[in-house]
DNA sequence: AATACGGGGTG
DNA sequence: CACCCAGTATT
């Protein structure tokens, strides 16, 4: 949860995570669907299915046994470097060194490193650094977190408060007044503008005394927000109509869409990507058509009350309060 | 080596 | 708005 993420909002995600899936049984016989409802609103929802990989592995391969044996923990799906040794040290105390946001902020000051810490050869230096400073024997598990936490609240990316810092005499960056200057700067993110649709589809024909349902399907692999359910929408580039959109999502659907009054408008952003939502109504001019999906399609309809509790996309819950 | 993957917090 | 967060997997 924590690739990423900053600690402050995982926590309420950590607390209700581990009341739901107390062991690594319980988290490996779990649908994915109640993992990703659990998960949903922390993003880079692969971590998720990953950590569901990993303890089915773990009942399988380890008895249900978290190991012990750093290759054996990198293995496991969506652990890398960082978090075996983040694991590994902190749990068992093994003397394995962390790099991640935080230390690599540090230690790139520590020694006033020139160049971006994120290039290839700073990278492997940051490392070696990291591993150099373990205390020999035991200690490494307090030694990482004392690190991260230097960074996360003292050696702070802008304005870091040197003042305070216990270890500010052994810093070169402070030494050389370069604290503010180091680490150095990242390659510019080039941001991508985007528009995209969403239509929001209601069922025809349903009787009056009937909940209104919604046309929704669950993400498949290999897209953004794969195994989430969302409205349908447009995806993967920028479009400029909604005639263009709809003509798209037609195309996924199957069937022609009519589109109807503009409801929302939401921004939001994917990594390098700005996007505009713009949300219609919409409806399928043909009913029958509307009930007779085949058995393969992913698509259906579902009512304001069920949505509550499948796991959205929060672009996805937002239009979702709406119609609630 | 570059890119995709989210959403929220902060200055 | 731009940058960053207790990164990893894929191309």
């Amino acid at each position: 949860m924590l690739q990423q993420t900053q600690v402050k909002t995982v926590l309420p995600y950590y607390d209700r995570f581990l009341k739901t899936f107390p062991d690594v049984f319980k988290l490996a016989e779990a649908e994915e669907a109640t993992l990703m409802q659990h998960w949903e609103g922390l993003g880079y929802y692969r971590r998720a299915r990953s950590m569901h990989a990993a303890a089915k592995r773990i009942v399988e391969d380890h008895d249900g046994v978290f190991p012990s044996d750093f290759d054996e923990v990198l293995a496991l799906p969506g652990i890398g470097r960082y978090t075996a040794g983040a694991i590994l040290s902190i749990s068992g105390d093994q003397r394995f060194p962390v790099l991640e946001g935080n230390t690599q902020r540090v230690f790139s000051r520590w020694v006033a490193l020139r160049r971006p810490p994120t290039e290839t050869q700073s990278t492997k230096l940051l490392w070696q650094i990291a591993e150099s400073m373990l205390p020999p024997k035991k200690g490494s598990g307090l030694f990482n977190q004392a690190a991260m936490e230097l960074g996360a609240l003292v050696c702070t990316p802008k304005n870091p408060n040197c003042g305070e810092c216990p270890v500010r005499k052994h810093c070169a960056a402070h030494r050389f007044g370069k604290e503010a200057e180091i680490p150095g700067k990242l390659a510019k993110i080039k941001y991508e503008s985007r528009r995209e649709y969403a239509f929001v589809v209601r069922e025809a024909g349903a009787g009056d005394d009937e909940p209104p349902r919604y046309l929704m399907r669950a993400l498949p692999e290999g897209v953004r927000w794969s195994g989430l359910w969302d409205f349908p929408r447009t995806i993967e580039r920028s479009i400029d109509s909604v005639e263009e959109a709809a003509v798209e999502v037609s195309v996924s659907l199957n069937q022609p869409l009519q589109i109807g009054e503009p409801l929302t408008r939401i921004k939001h952003a994917v990594t390098k990507y700005r996007i505009e939502l713009q949300v219609h109504h919409a409806d399928l001019p043909s009913p029958s058509a509307s009930q007779n999906h085949d058995s393969e399609s992913p698509w259906k309809f579902v009512t304001a009350k069920e949505m509550k509790k499948l796991p959205l996309s929060v672009t996805g819950r937002k239009i979702a309060k709406l119609l609630d």
